[in-house]
DNA sequence: ACGTATTATTAATACGTATCAGCGGACCTG
DNA sequence: CAGGTCCGCTGATACGTATTAATAATACGT
């Protein structure tokens, strides 16, 4: 019941030549140029058969696999599917497949797929990274397997061929809390989560805040989700001297912090400013809708996976580049 | 620079054994037991050497990638990463990978990556697929690759062994009429894209309200996106006898509804209540709040992956079977 | 002590491809 | 026409693994 495929040697028996010329044709080295009768007697012995490549002898072959992986932690966080299809944009032209994986940002399975990676499964990685610090990528490197990050903020270039993607969180969050200060706010509280990219972000608005003459206060909560928001505000809204401008460094807190407010009864934005960060679909989706920092992940998935490509064509030696890429500050009614 | 891998010659040399005795033991088949001390000397080794298997000559070898494909539509539709998230969950442990691939549901692509999954690089497919009919699977299952496919509706299980997880659009389209109708609603609109399963969720729609009494109204709009429900809902409110309730195809077209609602200045649900189906997170969270259908996308993806993992282990003989799971009728604040 | 059954191990092979060295012949060149 | 060059193609080999058939070593029973 089970059709087998056809392979060279099929191919090469129909076409009355050898496995060899029929390598040099379907796999394109053609080297030895071959006369056009023959290549056709080929390609059309092939079409005939249906032949196509066994991709696991091809990788076994030439050590390359054709694959790649994007290491993110929660595909189910908005960022990310737009990151993908921004990579896949390049990729399936090139016809590299994309091996989804999540890592909870959590350095033991960023650990694990780290490891991973280095099995000779994926050709390079385009990844987003919590925990791991550059050095920790030396072992994949040195296995050949190229890396591009995505970034929150500008790390150094280190000697190794690490590509890195950022955008500068730390001015994004400078920026937006500047435009709170130019609004006329002066009591501007910023809550976040822990871990990735929220300890840049309140550094940006920590620096704003004192050059303005304001003093920084942040409220931390364990989970960056919408339920860490609304207890966070909560928190905010307990103490004395409640501010007038919220600065979430995630949409989704954000949001919380607006679910809170209204059942507080408290106006957005004339009692409380709200500030967001990411641009999540929802954020326009809200009531008011919510004022936050874009960043342009489609066009981030796009830019690593040229210079992933670059790297696995061998195009681009030497040792890791930085780009900056380009954040806006999208106003919205929460401001 | 570049390190070369282990391999079970490497391994065999060091353990003063032959690569023949290597494999038995790392790889389990172990039909000739091993006595206990040389089973040790040949682990020790691999654990110094970093032994990892090379997975393509492995795949080369046994016919198996350890590698399913996930193929749905859109992976930016944020129903899919959910159901990814629910595969994972049930792949990880099996050291399977997931190879994620986006459609956008027009037939040209998902014909382009059923032949793609032809071509001996995954033993499974998963997928949510809008235009393939069970026949065009013919030749993928002839090939020995199992499918799993998330349907809308109850398919008839043909003779080929397709498993399908469907969850039953039109009844849901139904009790979501039934519900309206029983808040009063009399002139209920539904609008929709095209393909997909929105086809049958008219059917439950309309078979409800005609046996409620109702005439049935139906505005299409060529993406099923927000913009989509934007130009849907001002198609609706543009025609005299405009209803008091619409019920949208899906949640992003219903949010859409409500932006034009807004922008009308028409109260939710006061002038006009809104539905949406699916339950994506920014249902929740906009105001007000997004009565709708919840799949359990996540649940989905764990029984589609159990089912397909027992396919490949050969335990699941036979025909394809249908499984029906659940959904969730969720009452919220725009109705 | 001798043939046999059992155990421990291995040599050999195949999976499907890419690539290199080589070979016969046609084609020049002088 | 001899010697050389190039063209068109092929045989052989290796990639790293799984597996089968075979062998060497040991144990067993009488």
């Amino acid at each position: 019941m089970i059709v087998k495929r056809a392979t060279q040697k099929d191919v090469a028996r129909l076409a009355g030549v050898s496995q060899a010329s029929v390598s040099m044709v379907l796999s394109g080295g053609g080297s030895p140029a071959i006369p056009a009768d023959t290549w056709e007697r080929i390609t059309d012995a092939a079409r005939e058969l249906g032949y196509t490549p066994n991709r696991f002898a091809q990788a076994l072959k030439t050590n390359r696999t054709m694959t790649i992986a994007c290491i993110v932690p929660d595909i189910t966080n908005p960022f990310y599917p737009a990151l993908m299809r921004g990579i896949q944009s390049i990729t399936d032209g090139l016809s590299y497949d994309v091996i989804a994986v999540n890592t909870d940002g959590t350095a033991e399975r960023e650990r694990h797929f780290l490891d991973w990676s280095r099995q000779g499964r994926v050709d390079g990685v385009i990844g987003v990274f919590f925990t791991l610090r550059a050095g920790d990528f030396r072992p994949l490197v040195e296995a050949g397997v190229p890396v591009v990050r995505i970034e929150s903020s500008k790390k150094r270039g280190g000697d190794l061929p690490i590509d890195d993607i950022f955008v500068d969180s730390h001015a994004a969050a400078y920026a937006v809390t500047q435009y709170l200060v130019g609004r006329g706010h002066q009591r501007i509280t910023m809550i976040a989560g822990k871990g990735g990219p929220q300890g840049v972000r309140i550094e940006g608005y920590r620096q704003a805040l004192l050059e303005a003459g304001g003093t920084p206060h942040v409220v931390l909560d364990d989970a960056f989700s919408e339920e860490g928001g609304v207890r966070a505000a909560n928190t905010v809204l307990a103490g004395d001297n409640t501010p007038t401008a919220i600065f979430a460094a995630n949409d989704l807190m954000a949001i919380g912090v607006m679910q809170a407010l209204r059942e507080r009864g408290l106006a957005i934005p004339d009692d409380m400013a709200v500030v967001g960060f990411d641009d999540i679909s929802a954020a326009r989706l809200v009531t008011p809708s919510l004022t936050t920092v874009a960043q342009f992940q489609y066009a981030m998935g796009v830019k690593a996976a040229q210079i992933l490509m670059e790297r696995l064509r061998g195009s681009k030696p030497g040792a890791g580049t930085v780009l900056e890429m380009p954040f806006s500050l999208v106003e919205r009614g929460s401001s």
